[in-house]
RNA sequence: GCCCGGGUGGUGGAAUGGCAGACACGGAGGUCUCAAAAACCUUUGUCGCGAGACGUGUGGGUUCAAAUCCCACCCCGGGCACCA
């Protein structure tokens, strides 16, 4: 008998698959497709457990996949622009490509020693020109489209990295980097923005059709594009005694059915009005404090203060357009610039913030919308004009109820999209006073990175044209790699680069020099993997449509909002470009929603911080590799527990996995009858000799039942991601078959070994490829059906996996009491019968008054 | 504040409303050995010598039966947050 070496049958069973191609893609194959798709890694270091994880979860399932029937696409590529290159370059004294292309070496040389599927003809490189050339060109198509502009506003920069971020990468209550944690300020710059908020109600909508994604993911989502409904208001500018000016502002209400309680007016600091109404006036003073005020805080300062109101009277009025009453203008800092029309309607009685800064204020606070268990619901209940002033509550009252003093209006529901919001609107709009309206919290993605080691914004800035995209035919712009990051040198430095002439004028210009979000790369990787080497566009819109969505995607929960709702935005995009512009009568893509099925792996941590190379706590798996092979780490990681939770990495355990598949294989050469011994020659087999062939008989029963059983359950856990109890499944067949081959070896079923010994190899394959694949071709000698990882799974009969048999439990009052063994198919008159004779004694004579049956289970005696 | 997850032995974790703790790790004891490693066997929720009692964050409820369903609350993690 051969001894179990990981490491000689790992090494020699990848170079036998990668010569002999098996994890490629078939395009030819009949077979129905299955895209399988691990988020691409960052190129940042050698891979770590996370990685390990992440891609031991995707081979599981494209393996699995595989022996199902299906034609897999299970491809791999790096997301390898982006910063952290340039600042190891300059750590370094090197350059982003040497150490992004060395790290790229590195991982997948790891990659391929654990083992992985992946269709390594397939591989994108997001740095490589000839994939980046066609971000550049999905520019320019959604340039086309109008979804590209360059706009001045204000914008999130992180001081450290030097650039500017896109709001997704703003994160918590802070408002840091989502890369280097700094604090992130606000500047006003004219910047580069894709027009994702002309996707924000199908971006919406469309969660709905995303069954396969956790209600998590697309809450996380729906969260962010933060969808309110409600009206447009039109204010009229007037003086203190309600004379009308023609001027007018519009504000965003959700609850126009409080419009006769809005008895101030609020505009945002900076809201250009403000300044120009109170100029020249004694107001002036104190507006401009507000605004200074509001300038100056940071976002962090912004957070102390976050509940305390201020505000200053403009000395002007407005009229509320339903009550026809002049009420003041103030500027507060609680109102923002970016939402809405950075103008607000304040109804102090239906808003606590309104609420409160009326009463720090001495504002007015009349009712308008009433809850029905309110006091105050009877006593104003046919009360049209607005008459008593401030309310008797200490809060705001925010819920449904009734209207009061809203003249015609008053007694309809009051609240949320409700009856008297309806009605209110309708009335606005036929006064052209208002419509009904809907905003997003949603901003529009702004792209460009003041930054070198990225994918070059294909544009140019001409002195007589003003800002040009490059034609098509002027692609690809190709990133400079002469440039010395170490001295401290940027596109802008680059002369050849930077020196062009103008696409329509002719006329010397300056090239663009900005790059773009790492993101754009990596929100549409999935589509080039289809078509990896297409020349002519960024992919073949058929056999795209023939691939995607993808059916599984695997990914970290970190993405649930930056890359996936980017990517979702890119697949909507091309579903429309190829409608409008240059790629002829097809449609670049049918399709909207790019993938199918998501599941979000926890997150490997170590002390409870999340693993990766910037916080430095990285467990690489060399060392395990090098001790017990790549098989151990791979089933290892992915019992430890189920792949949507987070996991604290520990190396208790591993050794469990490596006895166990040292057990498999032993069993294996046991199973075919071998003496099974160690590396040091001693006799590991030991039979039991008393066994007679009655017991083989039961242990043979035993041993096919869970054949059977275990077959069907590891399928179901494969099916659900429930990776870690179908491990514990293959080690119950295990347990079983050790107990079988304790029977002396003339006593035990040939065919029966032979079988088991089959069931286990295969269901290890998804998960333990190596060790299967070395039991099934060398140790089985399968050789001639082929690889392990091209076989059928193996069919299992669900009548089989029953036992004929079963031990049930006796409850009485629902206390286990006693336990009773019958018959698998046994009646239930019988049932009862041998149950209450089971716990007679307890019973005491007592008639019982209701006997529960649960098949298979158990027996309920009530008395 | 709003919206999601989650809370089960010493540990990781199992349980379509039906015997809580599958499968492992760790521990204890044993076999083999001069010895050790490996392997194998027994045992291992808590309390109790035992019969038995108690046990899934807390308190109620529904049910013959609740980790699972309902109500209230506590704790941990995550997302959003002065979004009108």
């Amino acid at each position: 008998m051969q001894q179990y070496d990981p490491h000689f049958i790992e090494e020699k069973w990848q170079k036998i698959w990668d010569k002999n191609d098996i994890d490629l893609m078939q395009p030819d194959n009949e077979k129905p497709p299955y895209y399988v798709l691990e988020m691409f890694p960052y190129p940042s270091g050698d891979v770590h457990m996370g990685h390990v994880r992440n891609y031991s979860i995707g081979d599981v399932i494209s393996r699995y996949k595989r022996m199902q029937g299906f034609n897999v696409l299970h491809p791999i590529g790096w997301d390898s622009f982006g910063l952290p290159a340039e600042n190891a370059a300059i750590k370094q004294n090197s350059s982003p490509q040497k150490w992004t292309y060395e790290n790229i070496d590195k991982q997948r040389a790891s990659l391929r020693r654990l083992g992985f599927s992946y269709d390594w003809s397939r591989v994108v490189i997001t740095s490589d020109a000839d994939y980046y050339q066609w971000g550049q060109w999905i520019f320019l198509k959604f340039w086309e489209m109008g979804l590209v502009e360059r706009r001045s506003s204000p914008v999130n920069w992180c001081p450290d990295c030097n650039t500017v971020l896109a709001n997704e990468q703003v994160l918590g209550n802070d408002g840091h980097c989502w890369r280097c944690k700094t604090i992130v300020e606000k500047r006003e710059l004219e910047q580069w923005y894709f027009n994702i908020t002309s996707y924000a109600d199908e971006l919406l909508e469309d969660l709905d059709e995303l069954k396969g994604w956790p209600e998590r993911v697309k809450q996380m989502q729906a969260n962010w594009i933060g969808k309110s409904t409600g009206a447009n208001v039109v204010f009229t500018l007037c003086d203190e005694n309600g004379n009308a000016t023609d001027e007018t502002i519009t504000v965003f209400t959700t609850r126009p059915d409080t419009l006769f309680g809005c008895s101030f007016f609020l505009l945002a600091p900076e809201h250009p009005l403000a300044l120009r109404l109170s100029k020249g006036t004694e107001y002036e003073a104190a507006v401009n404090t507000v605004r200074l005020s509001v300038e100056k805080a940071s976002s962090v300062e912004r957070e102390m203060t976050e509940r305390d109101k201020n505000g200053a009277f403009t000395g002007r009025y407005v009229i509320n357009p339903v009550s026809n009453q002049a009420v003041p203008i103030w500027v507060s800092d609680y109102v923002l610039m970016e939402y809405g029309t950075g103008a607000v309607m304040a109804v102090p009685s239906g808003d606590q913030r309104d609420f409160e800064f009326a009463k720090k204020y001495g504002l007015p606070i009349p009712p308008v919308v009433v809850s029905k268990d309110d006091p105050l619901l009877a006593e104003l209940a046919n009360q049209t004009d607005t008459r008593l002033l401030d309310v008797p509550w200490d809060e705001a009252y925010t819920g449904s109820g009734f209207m009061v003093q809203s003249g015609e209006f008053t007694g309809l529901a009051g609240g949320k999209d409700s009856e008297g919001s309806s009605a209110v609107i309708n009335w606005l709009s036929e006064r052209g006073l208002g419509s009904a309206s809907v905003n997003f919290r949603l901003r529009d993605w702004l792209i460009s990175r003041q930054r070198y080691w990225g994918n070059p914004i294909p544009a140019v800035h001409c002195k007589h044209c003003g800002i040009v995209p490059l034609p098509y035919e002027d692609l690809p712009v190709i990133l400079p790699l002469d440039l010395d990051v170490t001295a401290g040198e940027s596109l802008a430095d680059h002369k050849e680069f930077c020196e062009v002439n103008c696409p329509l004028c002719r006329q010397p210009a300056r090239r663009e020099t900005d790059t773009m979000d790492t993101f754009t790369c990596s929100s549409w990787y999935y589509l080039r993997y289809v078509d990896a080497h297409n020349k002519s566009l960024p992919f073949d819109g058929d056999t795209a449509d023939k691939w995607l969505p993808v059916d599984q995607y695997i990914g970290g929960i970190e993405h649930a909002i930056l890359h996936l709702l980017y990517s979702r935005f890119f697949t909507k995009a091309l579903r429309d470009a190829g409608l409008l512009g240059s790629t002829g009568a097809r449609s670049l893509l049918q399709l909207g929603e790019p993938f199918k099925n998501l599941l979000t792996q926890g997150m490997v941590k170590l002390d409870g911080e999340t693993m990766s190379k910037s916080k430095g706590n990285v467990v690489p798996p060399e060392d395990m590799i090098a001790r017990y092979g790549a098989d151990t780490l791979r089933v290892y990681i992915l019992f430890m527990a189920p792949p949507d939770k987070d996991l604290e990495w520990s190396q208790e355990g591993l050794e469990g996995i490596w006895r166990f598949l040292n057990r498999a294989w032993r069993s294996v050469y046991d199973l075919l009858g071998e003496c099974v011994v160690d590396s040091e020659n001693n006799v590991l087999s030991i039979y039991d000799q008393d066994l007679t062939s009655a017991d083989a008989d039961l242990r043979g029963q035993d041993l096919n039942r869970d054949i059977h059983r275990v077959i069907g359950k590891a399928k179901d856990d494969i099916e659900r991601f429930n990776l870690n109890t179908a491990i514990a499944a293959i080690m119950e067949l295990l347990n079983s078959v050790s107990a079988y081959i304790k029977l002396p070896r003339e006593l035990r079923n040939e065919e029966l070994c032979r079988r088991a010994a089959e069931a286990l190899t295969l269901l290890l394959a998804p998960m333990a490829p190596h060790i299967a694949e070395e039991l099934w071709c060398v140790v089985l000698q399968n050789e001639r059906k082929g690889s392990v990882h091209a076989q059928a799974w193996p069919a299992h009969d669900p009548s089989q996996a029953q036992a004929t048999m079963v031990e049930l439990a006796v409850q009485v009052n629902g206390k286990v009491r006693a336990r009773i063994t019958v018959a698998q198919d046994a009646n239930e008159a019988e049932v009862r019968t041998e149950a209450q004779a089971a716990v007679a004694t307890l019973l005491d004579n007592a008639e019982p008054r209701k006997i529960i049956v649960v098949g298979g289970k158990l027996v309920n005696i009530v008395v």
